[in-house]
DNA sequence: GTCTATATTAAGATAGAC
DNA sequence: GTCTATCTTAATATAGAC
């Protein structure tokens, strides 16, 4: 219902420009910013043939927001309760700012609609994010309880490295313009930062 | 020209009441995703009346923006350089963190607009933002040679402050869905874990 | 599958009475 | 100053030819 028809090749082929157009415009201006004018001709179709394979503009952003919670996700996933503390959290902090790097404009588009009051993944945060993130703080408050890590509260350190991170990808015109950056040399200046910001504050 | 022509009495209460709504607004939806229907009904008045105080949406946009950067950058400006370091920063991180809870919809005017690409406002960030972020870098760099402050690049370490301190508001629906709050309360747990982390990190 | 043409609604803005 | 009525443009979406 909300997933395109592809399958054809150049069904695949035209159902990915227009993702890869949506996410373009729904990131820089948001769900009700963002026009199919401006997707159709980011994505070299007519209006009415972007409608032929998304049945409306809700649509193509549900396509977009169904596949982003997971990737957002994943980074912690991964963080092992059987691994070394420190450097777990420290390899999170890596992942999650490679995210930034990699794919600002999924965070961008993320940012936007949590900004906006999440009408539309409200429910996945609650039902998906929340528990995860509760089995991760409780995986991180047994290894402060253990004298492995420092003490701090764990769902404001996950906080903490989620706006870290994220600023680099949603406040990105306003770091180049701090730094005078043209290119991403800041996010190995970023990513050194943090570890030592990190790393200092968790080791016991 | 941006500005209201108030001047009688009920000229102000109009005008405070339209900015006061299209705070609202603005901030939930954006430049663009905004209605002036919206605006005109949460403050009361009729959508030509709206337009015999602002001349367009633009001009209520920009009245609002235009007392924004100001009130975004007074906590960095009371960065004292003849103060103690550590207790320095910590205060300017409660300061910020206090912006966050005390106008969350400024937090998010402001995040709105950086994240659709500053069009409105990057020439006011370059022009008077970065020089006031160098000017304490520098405050900041010196403390550290001077071994009063543990080292940090002192950009990223005011983006972190930034951006963990903004992230209460800015991501205010993820928060309480996370900690499962309807009250304000974590704002007190937050202050206390960025101090405890800012401290341990900045201790020399 | 893709296009032109168009229906329909919403939004910014103005005219003009009161 | 405030309103009703309205102009104009832009945006979502559909019809129907090819």
């Amino acid at each position: 219902m909300t997933r395109p028809r592809a399958q054809t090749r150049i069904q695949q082929k035209n159902s990915e420009a227009i993702l890869e157009a949506a996410l373009e415009v729904f990131s820089q201006s948001g769900f009700r910013g963002a026009t199919l004018d401006q997707i159709a001709e980011k994505a070299g179709l007519s209006k009415p043939n972007l409608l032929y394979y998304f049945p409306s503009k809700e649509a193509i952003h549900a396509a977009l927001i169904a596949g982003l919670l997971k990737v957002w996700l994943d980074p912690l996933r991964e963080l092992d309760a059987g691994g070394e503390p420190v450097e777990e959290i420290l390899a999170y902090v890596r992942r999650k700012l490679q995210l930034s790097r990699d794919f600002p404009r999924e965070s961008r588009l993320f940012a936007n609609e949590i900004l906006q009051g999440a009408p539309r993944i409200l429910e996945a945060i609650t039902g998906e994010l929340k528990p995860l993130v509760d089995e991760k703080s409780a995986v991180i408050a047994k290894w402060m309880a253990e004298g492995r890590l420092a003490p701090l509260e764990p769902h404001h350190l996950i906080f903490s490295i989620w706006a870290t991170t994220q600023h680099y990808a949603d406040f990105d015109v306003q770091v180049r313009a701090v730094l005078g950056h043209e290119d991403d040399r800041h996010f190995s200046q970023a990513e050194e930062a943090l570890v030592i910001l990190y790393r200092r504050t968790l080791t016991p």
